[in-house]
This record gives structure tokens, C-alpha cells and sequence, in this order.
DNA sequence: CCCTTTAATAGTCAGCACGACTATAAAAGG
DNA sequence: CCTTTTATAGTCGTGCTGACTATTAAAGGG
């Protein structure tokens, strides 16, 4: 941290690159934007863009969160710092570095762009080409994150709505995970762990489709899950 | 990621701190510098240091552990990205993006700043008063993501010699959670999770204290612990 | 109006991982 | 030789989990 000398020669860019997931049809969903310009051009990339020189990473990040997606509020969104992203050759125009960060959406506004003029759009995850940059890493990086924190945290009621069925958490779950739950084992853990849901206390309400009607239930206090809801066995998990 | 010409104005410096990490007498010790000029004159801080143009922060990370540690090779040593601090205020001079690192060594060289002029010295984890910056928070935040690595993953024989005894891996366990943990249970836990450690064929050694000579071991291939090894519960595990 | 389909909810049962605990073996030190 | 110390072996009960069956309550079709 001494020597500040050094830096005068070789400044650096820092941008943010932002994985916003949402659940749209059962199915998950990435907010990207495709580029005008090259390099890259015409192929999608994550959401980001330049931190300024009053704003911390996380500000930035949640700025272009609200610029990205038109919401005019996304102060109650989780969002959250992946890793930073710093090969030398990863923009070849210059030297960039970029925080990535991970956000969860409960639905998927389909208004995008706000007033920015890029064209942003959800698209289905797994679905979009090549991403431009480094972006497809940062995007299975924070796909992987989350999935793993599904684990142990309660981050799942982050992709309902405020209010919900056992039914629908459970279909978050699988959606990410990409498996199937056995339904009465879910209900058991779920309702097992204190703080992780609370039942809405009058209504019992259908969702609109078929079948005996769902009661209704709000993401609790709690953020960790313990003992963690471990995801179906796959043997011998790799490193 | 458009629109570089922003960035020309107000360009960033981007530095690696490192909070490295090594078991002395059983105590965890912490790798520090002291700093000799302002700010913070006279304080201690995380060694670390700017990444170059033509590195990643990764490389200077490993980098700068050579330097610091004065270690010849380091190149087996487990070193991991963190998270990134960028607060406008973080560093009173200048505009620093900072790159946190954790590292963790097997034994404790007391050799230290190698060719580098700053004084290295390893402090007992907690003793150091406040340290300068923000390293204070980065150096918990380490230590909080190397004790929650534990539980899931075999990390812990990096603070071990080639070949070890699972009482030595026991005390690393205890000494970094400050727990203590039942001793045939621990055993028959890492017995049990196949590709955490291998048995030496033909020798067990004495540890060279009394009692009965304990049989060596060496780290496995596996990485991460199914199921995992959690700690002592502490009801009601806060956010 | 009944019967099928769909989904939610309730409950059972066995396996196994883990915490707590006791017992034995093999060394050093007095 | 006896005590202390540490490693290793084994036991027992509880609780979580996976697999599975049963019941309830709605919609839809004939």
C-alpha cells in the first residue's frame, strides 16, 4: 500500500457486471442487453456498466439494477457481490476490472431499458449464444452461487411475491436446481425450520388452477437454513 | 459497457490485500505489516500491494505472498479470492478498489519480507489492535469465510504438514472454529468421508509427546466434505 | 350430477448420521 | 510399577431424511 507512485502510469476501469435472475413460466430467466458496439457487437451481454468516482461497487451495482430493469424500487432486491473479474485480456480494447454481482428478482416486469437506450431482455437461462466478454463465466459462476446458497440460506422466497404457496417455493427449488422434490418431504423441512416461512394467518387461497387450494405463506425472518436442504445426491460431487 | 470515454475523467487505482493465515503453537496467526508512513503511520495492516498492467489480481495476489512470506515457492498454496472492497472513502488519498484475499500455509516460516523492505510478522489472530484502512473488517470477513469453509470442504489440512496425525487435524478444527470437538466422533467423521485423508501404509509416528503413537496421514483428493462437518450448534445461527 | 384429474396435506417407516459416552491400547514419566 | 496421557475401538439413542401411502378439496368433462 506504499508506493502510490506506481499507479499514476496504468490507471484501471472499474465496471460492474450484474446476473439478474428472475422465474418467468416455471422456467429461469437472465436480464441481458445486446451490444451496438464492438467489440461484441450484436452478441448479448450481462447488464453493468462504469462504477463512478462517488459510488462504491454495491451502489453502482444496485443503480444499474434499477436503470436495467425500470423498477423504480430495488432497494428490497437481493443483490449480491460474486467476485471480481480482473484478466488482463478480458476487454481487449483496455484494462478493466469487474465486480460482479448476483440479483433475484420475485417476477419479471417485462418493461425494461427505463430510460437508458440500451435494449434489455430477459431471456430464458441457458438459451442466449456466446455471451460477449467474459460474461458466459461470470453468468455460470453466479448461476452456481446460487444454486449453492439455496442450500443453506433462505434465498429462495427472493424469486415470490410476497405472498405464496408451499407449492410454488418448491417449484423456485427444482427451476434452479433443474430436479425434481418430493413434495411431502419439502413441506415437512420447510415447515420444520422456524423462521423460514410463516403461515398468512385467515386465507387459504387457490392459485388459480386446479386441485385442493394452496394455503398462503410469507418468506419468515430467518436467513440460514440449519440443517441445510441439501439438493438430491449426485454421487461422489466433484471439486 | 458502453461509453468508455467516461472513465478517461476519473480512473481507479486497484490494489490485493491479503489476510494470510498459518497455525502457530496452536494459535492461528496472522500475516502483517506495519506501516510507516501516513496514514495510519505506525499501525498494522494486510500485506498487499498493486496489481500490475499486465497481471490478474489473482497473479499479484500469489505474487505478493512470495514477497511477504518469503517463501521460494508458493505456487501449492491455497490462496482464494474474497470479495472486493471499493468504498469512496476507504483509503483517505486516493480512489482504491481493493481485491481481498484469503491464504492459508501449512507451517509458519519465520522469515518474512524476503527482498521487500516491509517488516512481515506474524501476529496471533485478535491480538493486533485496530488495524489501518478497512483491514480490520476484511481480515474478519476472512476469517468468518475460512471457518464456514471448513464445515463443507477439506480445506483444513492446508494448515497441515504433508503428513499428519488426526489429532493435529483435530486442533487445526478447534483452533480456528475456538471450539472444542469430541475426539472419536471427529475421528470416525473424517474416516468416514472418503478422499478426506489417506492413510500412510507402513508407519505411525510418535508425535514425540507421550501417550500412544498416532497413526500419520495425508491430505486426500477430495475437496469438498458430503456431508458436511459442521460445527458445535450454536442455536439460533444469526444472519 | 357423478366421476376423473389435479394438487395439497397428512402420516408411516426404515436407514443412517451424529452427539454423548464408555472402554481399551500403547506410549512416557515418576 | 503405577499413573498420566493420548490414540483408537465400540455402543446407544435421537433426529433428520428419503421413499412411500393415504386422504382431502378443488376443477373439468361427460
Amino acid at each position: 500500500m506504499d508506493g502510490y507512485d506506481k499507479y499514476a502510469h496504468e490507471p484501471f476501469a472499474v465496471t460492474v457486471d450484474l446476473a439478474v435472475f428472475t422465474l418467468r413460466d416455471d422456467a429461469l430467466h437472465v436480464l441481458l442487453v445486446e451490444r451496438g458496439q464492438e467489440p461484441y457487437a450484436g452478441r448479448w451481454a450481462l447488464p453493468g456498466g462504469f462504477v463512478q468516482p462517488d459510488e462504491s461497487a454495491e451502489t453502482a451495482a444496485r443503480r444499474e439494477l434499477a436503470e436495467e430493469t425500470g423498477l423504480s424500487d430495488v432497494s428490497g432486491l437481493h443483490l449480491e457481490q460474486l467476485r471480481t473479474y480482473s484478466e488482463p485480456g478480458r476487454d481487449p480494447r483496455m484494462r478493466v476490472v469487474s465486480v460482479a454481482f448476483a440479483a433475484l428478482l420475485p417476477d419479471a416486469p417485462e418493461a425494461h431499458g427505463g430510460s437508458d437506450a440500451a435494449e434489455a431482455r430477459w431471456v430464458p437461462y441457458g438459451t442466449a449464444g456466446p455471451l460477449a466478454f467474459d460474461h458466459d463465466r461470470i453468468l455460470a459462476d453466479a448461476h452456481d452461487r446460487v444454486g449453492a446458497k439455496f442450500e443453506y440460506t433462505c434465498l429462495a422466497t427472493a424469486f415470490c411475491p410476497p405472498e405464496f404457496t408451499l407449492g410454488e417455493l418448491q417449484r423456485v427449488y427444482e427451476t434452479v436446481w433443474g430436479t425434481e422434490l418430493d413434495r411431502p418431504n419439502f413441506r415437512r423441512k420447510v415447515l420444520a425450520t422456524p423462521g423460514f416461512v410463516e403461515a398468512v394467518p385467515g386465507a387459504a387461497r387457490l392459485t388459480g388452477g386446479r386441485g385442493k387450494p394452496a394455503a398462503l405463506y410469507r418468506a419468515g425472518t430467518a436467513t440460514a437454513l440449519h440443517p441445510p436442504l441439501l439438493r438430491p445426491t449426485r454421487e461422489g460431487r466433484p471439486a
